[in-house]
DNA sequence: GTTGTTCGAACGAACGTTCGCTCGATAATC
DNA sequence: GATTATCGAGCGAACGTTCGTTCGAACAAC
């Protein structure tokens, strides 16, 4: 099932076990990928995934129908690499961005920011992302929800440190809480227009003192920036 | 291409203009409509939209295949009327409970807990509202757009509210506010299992307390109910 | 006899995937 | 250095299946 190792794609720099000498064949073919997997990231962001044809994607990806099976041996792995890539990439960005960072709050804020940055700067990979969870099956949805799961446990320590430092006697299921930052953020996908509204920045402070003073139901966030 | 006029369907106590002699025949047809339609919302819910074969609807709601067609023109219509019906039902919920309700902070958690409770009782046809916003297209989707944007206006009039009684200098988009919280309370149908998780009356009183404190930044929200 | 319901059977179109082939570039052989 | 073998990359054409939809006959009710 698993022929096409989705591994070898972002660990880019790697040790290399067995393929370095015909060098040039092989980045071209990670290119080749690469190209093909965007162009099939802007259809099934347009159109959704069961609607987005190979036909289509073969067409804006400039490859014929039949050559696309060079690089994935069915439509669901292209999917499962689109999923499996985006959401390592985003989980990576999130620990780099909060190393060095300490303070609970400011690291809610950093997380906040840095979800919503990653949201911003590539939006037809989140949307397919967002709306084509339940699209892949098998072992290739149990290894998105891996890493996805990986993703909740980083983003729920820190809501739980917030809460422990600067609880106040309020009762909150912190499940609950973690689902509602994750509802507020996910959702961007389907009314924020980067061209129209605000700043992400903007938008990403915005979120981050509403969810920040509905945890702790008062000002005291701020004194830790 | 609006052939099937969907008024008539939960306009149920509305002024009837020339149907009413033959009670029986036009009950059981309206009956029949809605049992295939919550068949097909089971469906679609469990699979998506475009995976819900007329077939699997028709197995799961007891009919033939060629027998669907007698209730509606086509797998667009029969979506388009599970939407337009669950979201005027959902509109109609919150105008009924906002009833009597002068307060703006408690007309906010009114609106939460209205939401989530349609959400909570109607799980299939909310999570099909929520996901396959973008599968009606032209007229069809016009309409429910319609609905759609006097849900939105309802509820960001009470935000705008609540915001001008107890604004504390704090700069907030509105908008940007309003679509925060359409993201919590919609996300719900990503991760909510109502047989495992709290109450959905838990969970509303919580998204209340966090929106509002977050809107408003201090705990001053209690000395409204 | 008309009208409303239901259905089996079939339609054309579109789907994901496979097959057999071609084309160059590289490696091997002499 | 020329010739041959090997192989990845790519494509046109077709496969079998499933899709939404239609048609015409059958049956019921009044």
């Amino acid at each position: 099932m698993i022929s096409n190792k989705p591994e070898r794609v972002f660990e880019s720099i790697e040790a290399d076990h067995d393929t370095r000498r015909s060098t040039d064949s092989r980045e071209s073919f990670d290119d080749r990928l690469n190209h093909i997997l965007e162009a099939a990231t802007g259809v099934i962001a347009r159109v959704g995934y069961e609607r987005a044809s190979m036909r289509a994607v073969a067409k804006a990806a400039g490859v014929s129908l039949a050559g696309m099976y060079h690089y994935f041996d069915s439509k669901e792995r292209m999917l499962f690499l689109i999923q499996f890539r985006t959401f390592n990439a985003l989980l990576n960005n999130l620990k780099e961005k909060l190393q060095g960072v300490g303070e609970p709050v400011e690291q809610l804020r950093v997380m906040i920011r840095s979800h919503l940055g990653y949201f911003a700067a590539n939006m037809a990979a989140l949307k397919v992302c967002s709306h084509e969870l339940d699209s892949l099956t098998g072992g290739a949805y149990d290894e998105t929800r891996r890493v996805r799961l990986d993703y909740y446990n980083v983003c729920r320590s820190i809501v739980d440190r917030v809460l422990d430092a600067h609880a106040r006697g309020r009762t909150i299921d912190r499940h609950v809480a973690t689902m509602s930052m994750f509802g507020m953020l996910n959702w961007l996908y389907r009314w924020y227009d980067p061209k129209r509204g605000r700043a992400p920045t903007a938008i990403a402070n915005q979120f981050a003192d509403q969810f920040l003073y509905g945890l702790l139901g008062k000002r005291e966030a701020e004194d830790a920036t």
